[in-house]
DNA sequence: TCTGCATGCAGC
DNA sequence: ACGCTGCATGCAGA
């Protein structure tokens, strides 16, 4: 393994420089080197025996300890940087803002509490890009608190020095301990504690697919542009094929001077030819006939890919053969993951042959079938539902009860009664979907109409929507007021409807990711459970490279969809893995409620193979 | 020149 | 009047 960038190293997000390097060392001590921009070290080398982790251990469990800890996203990047894994963790912040908002717990003292630093979003500061950050800096101080309160640190675990007067304070352990609380008092203290399992493990996870990224062929991907684009031109400049195609378009509508890059411009030019449109949208301007639409298209579609796609990405994103977003669990309300960088939730299928498999490695590619309408189908208890999906494509099984004619009904009509759709094709399909499903759609429209009461709603393992803001109230409020206006009621329904589709579509959304979560989380275990990964020890090998040069571990994941780069003769056993993990997420979700979770799994050199 | 907003489009 | 996103671009206003 050559192509991974070296080991103990953390590249900035945005241009690959060095700003801090860890290092493992002979004798077992963690060094900590701080360099500026240039590469030049900053300051005094630290180092730190490797048993003083921050952090505490609880004990075992399995044969693991779990670390305890506040802020994985904070931590883990420089542990791995050190060429350290770890197995198992519970991160204080993200937990705590599941029990905070969750409704199972709100009579707990951590939900009740005035709010402390613990609700202090500190989620977007990634600890590895920013400059001179160590781990001193992390657990030796209070940097990320101005509360002068907060006296007692994270660090007071680590030696096993914590006093007893922490039980009242906010420092980590003391969270710790309202956390458990919490769930303990709580009346699903089950699907709590591996709620917070699974949102601790992705965090690890997250952490761990970021340091080891995304194989990227930069020679593939360049080949590719040049057979859309033309050859690579200088920024600003456009590229043969596109400069051609905005030819054809200033000829087609008689304006040698456009500039079809410009939304108006664009607008008017369509319009002086006599085309009636509303927008320049790519699916308006196709049910259009005009000798200006076919080229006009064309370049649209290759615009987006060199704006979003094209060399300028290539060069800021690719670090040594590897795409290396930033993951951020939890970034999303419903409990979906975030990224930041690159646009890894945006990976057009365009591109996608440039994800090549190191030589002599394979990407396993797995992605959950018809996710959402099983999970819909399980939380509603709708065996009919999940009988329509039973060793089959879901939206198939439904045409083959005979409840709509075609796949791709099944499709619109599912997706409308999740997502609230009113009108149209799905609107008009949804009276026989209810039908056939009446638990399902019963649940959905419960929490449609919670929502629109203002009220949260809670996904299976646990996570509440928010409660909508004061503007959203005050608009309600004024609905009722003696003197409202039509105007204020329709604005107020407007909104209370929109707020409906919102929680209706959160209890699935999130539940979806819960499952997700939970089936990476599995995957993660048993990939580290295989004797290649077991072998040796658990730490990186110095030069030779990290584990993550050897094994195979998780490259990407993307809501229902997880890839795993794994040496070529350990495939099919992923394979296993990956299709046991999807079954026992389930029964962890689910119980013994008979609903398939089906997935597409192809083992493949490049992600363009697969589906 | 900088910033916020609207548009458009990529993904699930 | 169909949910959740990230990001590039152009444009208007500061």
């Amino acid at each position: 393994m050559t192509d991974a960038f070296p080991a103990g190293t953390v590249p900035n997000r945005q241009n690959g420089q060095v700003h801090l390097l860890a290092s493992r060392t002979g004798n077992g001590e963690i060094l900590v080197l701080s360099l500026d921009a240039e590469g030049n070290v900053a300051g005094p080398a630290l180092r730190l025996p490797s048993h003083e982790f921050p952090g505490y251990v609880l004990g075992q469990e399995r044969d693991r300890p779990r670390w305890v800890w506040e802020d994985t996203a904070r931590i883990y990047p420089l542990l791995l940087a050190a060429g350290i894994r770890v197995h198992r963790a519970h991160d204080l912040r993200l937990c705590h803002a599941i029990l905070r908002q969750s409704s199972l717990t709100q009579a707990s003292a951590l939900a009740r509490a005035e709010p402390s630093r613990w609700d202090r979003a500190v989620a977007f500061e990634p600890a590895a890009s920013a400059s001179g950050v160590t781990l001193f800096d992390l657990f030796d101080s209070d940097g990320d608190s101005a509360a002068g309160s907060d006296t007692e640190t994270a660090a007071d675990g680590v030696t096993g020095r914590d006093a007893g007067s922490a039980a009242a304070g906010f420092g980590t352990q003391a969270e710790y301990r309202r956390q458990l609380d919490a769930v303990r008092a709580s009346a699903e203290p089950g699907r709590l504690r591996l709620l917070l399992a699974a949102e601790s493990a992705g965090a690890l996870i997250a952490a761990e697919m970021q340091f080891a990224g995304l194989p990227w062929r930069t020679d593939v991907h360049d080949a590719l542009l040049t057979r859309e684009l033309g050859p690579r031109v200088a920024p600003g400049i456009r590229p043969e094929r596109l400069e051609n195609l905005a030819r054809r378009i200033r000829d087609a509508v008689g304006e040698p001077g456009l500039n079809p890059d410009s939304q108006p411009d664009l607008m008017r030019a369509l319009q002086k030819v006599g085309l009636k449109v509303t927008s320049t949208r790519a699916w308006e301007l196709k049910e259009l006939t005009h000798p200006v639409i076919d080229p006009l298209l064309e370049y649209k579609k290759l615009a987006r890919l060199l704006s979003a796609n094209g060399w300028y990405w290539m060069d800021t994103w690719i670090v040594d053969g590897r795409f290396h977003p930033e993951y951020i669990p939890g970034g999303v309300v419903t409990g979906r993951w975030a990224t930041r960088g690159g646009g890894a939730l945006q990976l057009p299928k365009q591109v996608r042959g440039a994800v090549v498999a190191d030589a002599g490695w394979k990407l396993v590619v797995a992605d959950a079938a018809q996710l959402e309408p099983r999970i819909l189908a399980a939380l509603s208890a709708d065996t009919a539902m999940a009988q329509a999906g039973r060793g089959t494509d879901l939206y198939a099984g439904i045409v083959a009860g005979g409840v709509v004619e075609t796949r791709d009904h099944a499709k619109v009509a599912m997706l409308g009664a999740m997502y609230g759709a009113t009108s149209g094709e799905s609107g008009r399909l949804l009276p026989r979907l209810a039908k056939a499903f009446p638990r399902a759609l019963a649940l959905t429209e419960t929490a449609a109409r919670a929502g629109e009461r203002g009220e949260s709603v809670t996904t299976r393992l646990g996570r509440s929507s928010p409660r909508p803001g004061e503007r959203w109230l005050a608009t309600q409020a004024k609905a009722y007021d003696p003197g409202a206006t039509d105007a204020d009621e329709r604005r107020a329904r407007s909104q209370a409807r929109d707020w409906g589709r919102f929680t209706r579509n959160f209890i699935v959304q999130g539940s979806a990711a819960e499952w997700a979560l939970c089936w990476m989380a599995e995957v993660r275990r048993e990939l580290r459970m295989l004797p290649q990964g077991a072998q040796g020890s658990q730490w990186a090998q110095g030069a030779s490279g990290s584990e993550f040069d050897r094994a195979p571990h998780l490259v990407f994941f993307l809501h229902d969809e997880v890839m795993v780069h794994t040496p070529a003769a350990l495939a099919d056993t992923v394979e296993e893995i990956i299709r046991r993990a999807a079954d026992t997420a389930g029964r962890h979700l689910f119980g013994d409620f008979p609903v398939d979770f089906l997935l597409t799994v192809a083992t493949v050199d490049s992600y363009a193979q697969a589906k």
